[in-house]
DNA sequence: GTAAACCCGACTAGTTTAGTCAAGTAAATA
DNA sequence: TATTTACTTGACTAAACTAGTCGGGTTTAC
């Protein structure tokens, strides 16, 4: 298993264009100066969640991304795995052949935890995480400082 | 977070040791061959593991390592942490600081998250993986392949 | 005193992360 | 239609880390 800020910012990114989904499709430099996520970065992960259809693009002048389903219905353990990010912590892959195609000691442990993290994982859609209160505290935090003037706001829409 | 075969290989080999406990020390060659881990690999692993004193060591011909607890008192999470992998899938390393000091979006999910993993990983000992079906079955067939004559068998101990 | 074992530090090939950079294409609007 | 905004793609990279190897020790049982 490998949880690293890749998955971390594909997460909070997508979390982002949940929370600002009645403004219309979302730039990824909104998302970037909002987020502090490089841009081209953003770019890369972008790519991976349209490929895995979690979201659609809007080209153009006013363009940007949005969830390309119900907020419900996107959670957050199909958004690591979209980046590649994978949750296994097995060493075959679930394959139990790490010793010469046999079980090694340790491989139904790594099997339970794995499962652990996934249905954990698997049970939070991007709607329970924009629901939670720490959640809107730092969301509120973060258009304040764009209204502080801190940033460009007033071209856009 | 990142849990790669360095930890999988700590736990596999400290369940090796307490597998076969009752054989007095095991020397890391005996480890080496049972487990298919490298043997200068292991010496790295285990200089981590006498460090945190979860084995102390016996020099000299017939020497090796043994737990130096019981078994009931060492956990797998405190097996990992040992050999330098967190189990902490913050950015902020629990600081809340990701963002300009401040927490970012989704602070609180990673902290959820890794407050589970630990939970989990802290509730298994050595003790009850030895308690294990699926460990004695992998054990059993593990010593059968020594007897086979596939390795060295007579002259140990 | 010799061999079995632990001990220790330096070294390394390969992979991955977290990006950057450059050159596009598509669409809205003036 | 020209311009601009924004998405799209691919190549490239420094730094870190993994999963080891290698060579030399030191300790102790026999
Ligand atoms: S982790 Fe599955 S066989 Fe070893
Ligand atoms: S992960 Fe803790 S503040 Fe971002």
């Amino acid at each position: 298993m490998r949880l690293t800020t890749k998955g971390r910012y594909a997460v909070t990114a997508m979390l982002d264009l949940a929370l600002n989904a009645e403004k219309g499709p979302i730039s990824l430099a909104d998302i970037s100066k909002r987020q502090e996520i490089s841009l081209s970065y953003l770019e890369q992960l972008f790519a991976k969640l349209r490929q895995q259809s979690l979201v659609s693009s809007v080209r153009g002048p006013g363009g940007g991304y949005k969830l390309s389903r119900e907020p419900e219905a996107i959670s957050v353990a199909q958004i690591i795995d979209a980046v590649n990010e994978s949750l296994d912590v097995t060493n075959c892959e679930r394959q139990g052949n790490c010793q010469q195609g046999q079980q090694c000691l340790t491989h139904h442990l790594w099997i339970d935890l794995s499962d652990r993290i996934h249905a954990f994982l698997s049970s939070i859609s991007l709607a329970s995480l924009v629901q939670q209160d720490e959640v809107q505290e730092v969301s509120v935090r973060q258009n304040s400082a764009r209204e502080l003037g801190l940033l460009d706001v007033s071209g856009v829409q």
